[in-house]
DNA sequence: CAAATCCTTAAGATAAGCTTAATAAGAGGC
DNA sequence: GCCTCTTATTAAGCTTATCTTAAGGATTTG
């Protein structure tokens, strides 16, 4: 799952986009209001943790424009404790969940976690394509019974496919979705080969086929009819 | 066992909570109704000693909060003597037993060992797992018969894996278990390696199989099919 | 109060995963 | 079928995660 959190405080920042890194998310960060903006122009995000108390701007502001330009990203607002005013106006904005400050890390993981439940996998805890299981909980994969044993990237990958079946992923969308903005001024993007290829090869080792088509000259698709 | 103790007298507290420690607990301590709430949304307990007579609230609310969150702790209430409605009432709520004050620390260790019982092992008085047994009233383990010299991290580390079987358990989830809100602003957690390290020896030891699996990157799991 | 045990911390070793570069294989156009 | 461009594979070096060793402090026990 692709992460913005906008945090202006960069010590607590540090420490969030630290932790989420470590418990398998791809994490980005943005300090001030016009870097949140622009990130979300850029990129699309399946969550946004996002801090109302920002320098220059407000972060209502950002959730506003995350509705009006449609962005359908996940949002948790975070704010100091007992400003109910922050919480019910973020609530009524379209925000998924208000989280207060101080939180504790795992509080986060656990909220952006059924964040992405509700509004991914209609409030389920696994995704199913063909004998294919996610448990997105403890990012275990199963095919046809057999546990999949997965890197964090492969995973990561499979995820991204399995949430974009039967549509085109190119290579750089691909790269910008696990990588985040370390990607921004890469020309080149072979590393994908090796992780699809690694994703591929342990996918046929236990079902026999081989979902993910390559179109030539465009990228990969996770072909449902195969 | 980690119990979150709600108490608002200093001294009683400090009794409580070092008594169960030394008892082989992890205790963590609430002096308030808002510190309360505040632990409650951030980590999970196995059981909660509920005094009812809070300076700024009342228990029950606390209680009720519980119920309408569906946090699944035993819930055992603290209150004065003869205070006969608070104990109708408290039971209704949904508490899992009742405690008068004054009351002498073995008879609350003994309660809370009862709710364990009966709330996670549907009564019975040790868990099994394989050829492991734990029992749990007086942290005995035995190995295909043989007794395991647990030390008090070790067992209590056994005892959350056999309660989270096939579920990874990252570093910092197992550390705030065991060692509580200590942990909060930690960002290392090597300590958790020598104690799965040390736990895993014994175990291997005494039944010559690992059951807990290294999820790299991650944490570990207890693995029911090794 | 001393001895023993346990817990924590730090540093170095090992292992796993990730990235890069070089080379091979395959697809599409002419 | 040949050339070019794209994709796949191989292998190596690099980074990060985990494990081990060891030592000093804290805690418990006798």
């Amino acid at each position: 799952m692709k992460v913005l959190v906008i945090e202006d405080n960069e010590e607590l920042a540090q420490n969030i986009t630290s932790y989420l890194t470590r418990e398998g998310y791809i994490c980005e960060l943005a300090t001030n209001y016009f870097q949140a903006i622009d990130k979300l122009k850029s990129f699309k995000y399946d969550c946004i943790a996002l801090d109302i108390l920002l320098p220059d701007g407000n972060g209502l502001d950002i959730l506003t424009h995350i509705k009006s330009e449609k962005i359908d990203s996940g949002v948790l607002i975070i704010s100091a404790k007992n400003s109910l005013d922050d919480k019910v106006n973020g609530l009524e904005l379209g925000a998924d969940d208000y989280l207060t400050k101080p939180f504790h890390l795992p509080e986060l993981n656990a909220r952006l976690k059924a964040i992405y439940r509700r509004k991914y996998l209609q409030g389920a805890y696994e995704i199913r394509f063909n004998e294919i299981y996610i448990h997105t909980d403890n990012m275990e994969v199963s095919v046809n019974g057999n546990m999949l044993d997965l890197t964090r990237k492969e995973y990561a990958l499979l995820l991204y496919f399995l949430t974009n079946q039967n549509r085109v992923l190119t290579r750089q969308t691909i790269a910008e979705h696990l990588w985040g903005d370390y990607t921004d001024n890469l020309l080149n993007f072979d590393f994908v080969y090796q992780h699809v290829k690694n994703l591929r090869k342990k996918i046929v080792q236990a079902d026999g086929k081989d979902y993910i088509e390559t179109v030539y000259g465009l990228g990969y698709k996770l072909n449902t009819n195969k």
